[in-house]
DNA sequence: CCAAAGATGTTCT
DNA sequence: GAACATCTTTGGT
């Protein structure tokens, strides 16, 4: 199992979002390690995405998204949910990849199906917000194994939830995973 | 099983 | 004051 440095979250969010799909997400507690794969995630970018936070420039919310990949952009949704990113893209350009759903793997299986779920599985919170993925010492981290992917295929969609730029395939699923938030429509 | 709507409070205009 | 990158419950089929 290898950690993920700084280099993998640098591309753009798309082929960051693409390629977290069969990670590892790792959160450390003390003695105990919460483990989960992530099977679902979407790419938002900064002034060319109007669904983005970063849309209308940094903010106090999500100026985190402006800064060097690799650092951990959570927010608070519709007053309730936690939802977990990592930034991408090089400093000064705003985007990063939301983590959708997940595959519990420890302390016990389960599915972590939609972002509020899987920060609550995992005890991310605001409190990681900024932390930096990459450090040695991160509580945080992505990891590469073995299993990854195991041969499944990968599919975008559009994203989820959102009002505008509706049609930018950015949603990136592993296919028919049951901890999916939503099921893809079938395209006859 | 699927669709609709309420809860909830932070963020930005 | 309106919007919101959501989740749960309720009610209908």
């Amino acid at each position: 199992m290898r950690r993920l440095g700084r280099s993998f979250f640098a591309g753009d969010p798309a082929a960051v979002a693409r390629a977290l799909l069969g990670t590892l997400l790792v959160v450390r507690d003390g003695p105990t390690k919460r483990v989960a794969r992530v099977v679902e995630t979407e790419a938002y970018g900064g002034a060319d995405d109007p669904a983005s936070h970063a849309f209308r420039g940094p903010t106090p919310r999500c100026a985190v998204m402006f800064g060097p990949p690799g650092v951990l952009y959570v927010y608070k949704s519709y007053g309730v949910h936690w939802c977990a990113n990592v930034v991408t893209g090089p400093r000064g350009t705003a985007s990063a990849v939301l983590v959708r759903a997940a595959e519990l793997l420890a302390p016990e299986p389960g599915h972590l199906r939609g972002p509020g779920r899987v920060t609550r599985a995992l005890g991310v919170t605001g409190a990681d917000s900024g932390s930096d993925c990459s450090a040695r010492d991160a509580r945080v981290f992505f990891a590469r194994d073995a299993v990854g992917l195991a041969g499944a295929d990968v599919e975008a969609t559009p994203r989820v939830g959102i009002s505008r730029a509706v049609e930018r395939p950015w949603r990136f699923v592993v296919c028919a995973h049951p901890a999916l938030s939503r099921r893809t429509p079938a395209s006859t």
